[in-house]
DNA sequence: AGTGATAGGTTATCAATGATAGGTTGACGG
DNA sequence: CCGTCAACCTATCATTGATAACCTATCACT
């Protein structure tokens, strides 16, 4: 009595293919988006992955941990999901909108998924991994933080011609303006806003410089 | 035992002038800034105030209405802030500018107080005052809110010249604009930004439209 | 003065949560 | 056959938010 909710185990209660550790992750992921990130405790994890809660911890050290390994993989997603609309040879400045609007998208189709990566109040709290960010070291969630970044750094750059300390202030600006509307969106989603899409396509139409 | 902290007690114990809610809501903040909200208990308030932990559920019906009650007053705050700028006979863009400039510098003065107004993950769970908040009725944490963002939209109105959909977008819109620098800075504190004063002010450059 | 209501406080106690300790099982290399 | 190791289990903690039941000072009113 146990794997009543597991999707699929062997005879033994083994899983099949892939590891317990992204299963987990997807699991939380689930639950996060289904019931809000903090009403989901470990016990409601681990019964739907289909093992006891005192597992979990063979996984990860902490709740928290699965909480910053999920704001990695969002870290990644976004990335790839702004990556995907900067190919191509649009001019810089079409492809900064296309590109504004993929966060927009992404962001407002996993609004959970968003917040565990920008929105959570200490990710670092615990690092994934169990890698030690001593110094030098390089904290994981700070890595994908910053690849994700890059992306959106990558394309004002190439809209003002030059990478300097002027562009870094320009990219991270274009990226507060964005986060600004999707962040309030998400948090604030009894606020009586304007017309959804029309406020997006306005938002997005003032990030030019 | 018990009023080992309290700051000024009578010999009985009962405190003198304000009520203790206000006192509770003014450790509740005070311990937010210091351990950040996830850390704080209401055993920590309880002691900090010099009651017991249950004696707290006579002022608020849960933790969370703490919060909220908190993030009403988070949003009077800053409401009060950037109406003290928006006074005066400076033109619009002027005011604007300085509106920004004070909604920044509340947010980074005050971050936690800002994180409890804006970021967090449902500050309505349990609506302060004991109002049900029923059909037709206010939510106060939403009003708070609401009052606070009529401040920029004011300002946002004279400035285009009119009262319309398109006002209210760009007022959103310029609300997003602002927040999205000072809840990045917040929440990611440890991200590699750029100089953060050239920041702001090449961000607040970017608000006219 | 006596009396009931009320506000504010207390101790004792709960159920639920994150986390740990210690034992069990099954696969695998020698 | 045996040691090792990963993964899992049950039992158990300390802590947390919350409730129950009871005490006590103040105050309006007869």
């Amino acid at each position: 009595m146990m794997q009543d909710l597991a999707e699929a185990v062997d005879g033994d209660g083994r899983r099949r293919g892939g590891n317990r550790r992204a299963q987990i992750l997807d699991v939380a992921l689930k639950l996060f988006a289904q019931k809000g990130m903090a009403q989901v405790t470990t016990r409601q994890i681990a019964q739907e992955v289909g093992i006891s809660q005192p597992s979990l911890y063979a996984h990860f050290r902490s709740a928290d941990e699965i909480a910053a390994e999920l704001c990695v993989r969002a870290f990644g997603a976004l990335a790839e999901a702004m990556g995907r609309v900067a190919v191509g040879n649009a001019s810089p400045i079409e492809r900064l909108r296309r590109m504004g609007r993929a966060y927009v998208d992404f962001a407002l189709d996993q609004p959970d998924m968003y917040r565990v990566a920008f929105m959570l109040e200490d990710p670092r709290g615990c690092t994934p991994h169990g890698i030690e960010t001593e110094e030098g070291l390089v904290d994981p969630v700070l890595a994908a933080g910053l690849q994700c970044f890059a992306c959106m750094h990558r394309v004002v750059v190439e809209q003002v011609g030059s990478d300097d300390d002027r562009a870094m202030i320009l990219a991270q600006s274009t990226w507060a303006h964005v986060h600004g509307l999707v962040s309030l969106l998400i948090a604030r989603h009894e606020f009586p806003w304007a017309d959804r899409e029309a406020l997006i396509e306005e938002h997005l139409g003032r990030m030019s410089f």
